[in-house]
DNA sequence: GAGACTTACTTATACGTATAACTAAAGACA
DNA sequence: TGTCTTTAGTTATACGTATAAGTAAGTCTC
């Protein structure tokens, strides 16, 4: 008894109270029961109260085999399209009791394949992810420990397997109805900048699609990485063509069509007067810098991601079969182009 | 043994080895021990793999009494002063095998207490938070539970009660800085847009210092969010003066400076001929736009909070006093002055 | 050949909670 | 008066792990 300063228990107010623990328990949680007559709960409830009692976390963790906590992994939360997206999450997750735990995966195979480590230690109760390096396919056996996963981005429909849902945008529409955009503004040399793997697949997508539909040749400036940086380099690449060099240029991401906009500006061109940029995910840096560019709405699937999760988490929720929930994307035109 | 998709536990493992349960713990905790003949720990250890057992996270925070987890709380992840922040911290925390959790408190006093309320069910076993509502004093009673507590900002020193660090750039030395360099360059009528609360509050000192010391009339414009929508509101208002509108404008956060940017544009003035701005943090878009500012290490601040943290939470962590942990600033000068 | 020591384990316990199953005492009813 | 029911609790157990304490069999020592 020489350590007084550690936190109390439910035997401590028991001892208190002269009741066992037992007692104490089902008072603290069963709001009505006729099982303890008021006195005896009202006295409980007080020493609980002057004791400071605080359920332990931990302990009804693994009694009630529920973390209480969703899981948010993603590449990089620095790229600012992802705090909005955890923002909405929790807005939905912290009303219903549910904390929120933010992994970076660098967007690196070993990044995400540590994360799902973490969550098959039993970290989460659901986890609501972007993987680049993972398919649905992949994840069977980390849901398979009945762990409610919901990816970012369109997936195909499996059968068989433990149910994993997924939020999305329709990115392949997106980029085409961008892409019809600039032509129906007469551009005919439209170049895309993309990355080599995660979002800009689907993107590159939709823009070499309507491109052919429309008799052009789609011109694509690969890097490796979804960054202003990135988006640097592929312009001066795309400016040193001389006289042939895209009228239009679209960046896989915002990031991307930023660092194309320094790079134009740094050349000496004007925008859109002697090229027009165009982005996607319409992160907050968009609007100031008039930017035009794919809204996706980040705080609605965030929050969509966790209203699903939870509802997995229900007891039959696990019962209906994999579901894709599509959000609308929205073109937001600015002076970009 | 119905439900065979339970996740396995030690139990599992021995069983199927032919030992105890104890055994199976030693042998997957103890690397090198003589206690478990070579034969035996090599079948157990073949057999974990096989059955794909994993430890699971709850049952050892129970009985270690050690979450692995350390709690980031924070105003509102969607300023893009916070994503590094959390970013710096986990690059620390996670090779250190802790994983992030994150609040938004709204910078609300419900949110704030909500927050701390978590931290007392021992969800995690140390936190980096910025407060607005909460002194150092008021926490104490969460930092008596021996958990460590970082916080951002300065904290005047207090004696006695557990030990509470933080970690900080000097703001007040730091908008004193900024203050400096408007007047060198021959503004006199330079007002600052604050909020009520928050960082607002040092910031506004140092700017208040230099400027009664350069024999100026300080002129605040206190708004109720650190948001460009704060900035444009405030903005207006000075614009609205006329002829005597202040030549400099020094915004809390960049944020502020951005919508103040924004509503000068609108005005149709021109940045830095008519008016300069200036701003606080260095966030992202503070690059993009060319804004003047304070550039703060969030990163590194992030990082220095971590290793605070697992310091602390280290046998004899907890015996020093409280610290004070200084991170320089940097006065980073662009084309908006 | 008896005691001490080593080896290779095992049994038991605790962390704090939630809940199923039990029980002693009091009251109701015939 | 004896039985049944209700009241107000209690005891016991489990979640999965880590570790202290114990033990049976074999080995060594003199």
């Amino acid at each position: 008894m020489q350590h007084r300063s550690a936190r109390p228990t439910q035997k401590d107010i028991a001892l208190a109270a002269g009741v066992s623990q037992a007692t104490v328990s089902i008072v603290l949680n069963r709001a009505e029961t006729s099982a303890v007559p008021v006195p005896t709960r009202e006295r409980i409830l007080r020493l609980a109260g002057e004791i400071g009692y605080r359920p332990s976390h931990p302990a009804r963790t693994l009694r009630n085999a529920r973390t209480m906590t969703l899981a948010c992994i993603v590449p990089d939360i620095t790229n600012p399209f992802y705090p909005g997206l955890v923002r909405g999450l929790q807005a939905t997750a912290a009303p219903a009791g549910y904390a929120v735990l933010i992994y970076d995966t660098d967007g690196t195979p070993e990044g995400e394949r540590r994360a799902l480590g973490w969550l098959q230690q039993g970290r989460a109760d659901g986890a609501v992810g972007m993987f680049y390096h993972f398919r649905a396919a992949d994840l069977t056996d980390v849901a398979r420990g009945n762990l409610p996963l919901v990816l970012l981005g369109r997936q195909s429909v499996r059968r068989g397997g433990p149910p994993i849902d997924s939020v999305f945008i329709d990115n392949v529409a997106a980029s085409a109805a961008m892409t019809r955009l600039l032509i129906r503004r007469g551009h005919r040399r439209i170049a895309m900048i993309v990355a080599g793997f995660g979002p800009s697949q689907v993107r590159a997508e939709g823009y070499g699609k309507v491109m052919r539909e429309a008799g052009l040749a789609p011109q694509l400036i690969v890097d490796n990485a979804h960054s202003a940086e990135a988006g640097v380099r592929a312009m001066r690449t795309l400016l040193a063509q001389g006289g042939d060099r895209p009228t239009a240029v679209f960046g896989a991401n915002d990031m991307i069509a930023i660092g194309a906009m320094q790079a134009a500006r740094e050349a000496g061109l004007s925008i859109p007067g002697d090229v027009a940029i165009v982005g996607f995910d319409d992160i907050p840096t968009a609007n100031l810098l008039g930017l035009t560019t794919v809204r996706q709405p980040e705080l609605e699937l965030g929050a969509l991601a966790a209203r699903t999760l939870i509802e997995r988490l229900q007891p039959e929720g696990s019962r209906t079969a994999s579901r894709s929930l599509e959000l609308d994307f929205e073109i937001v035109e600015r002076s970009s182009v």
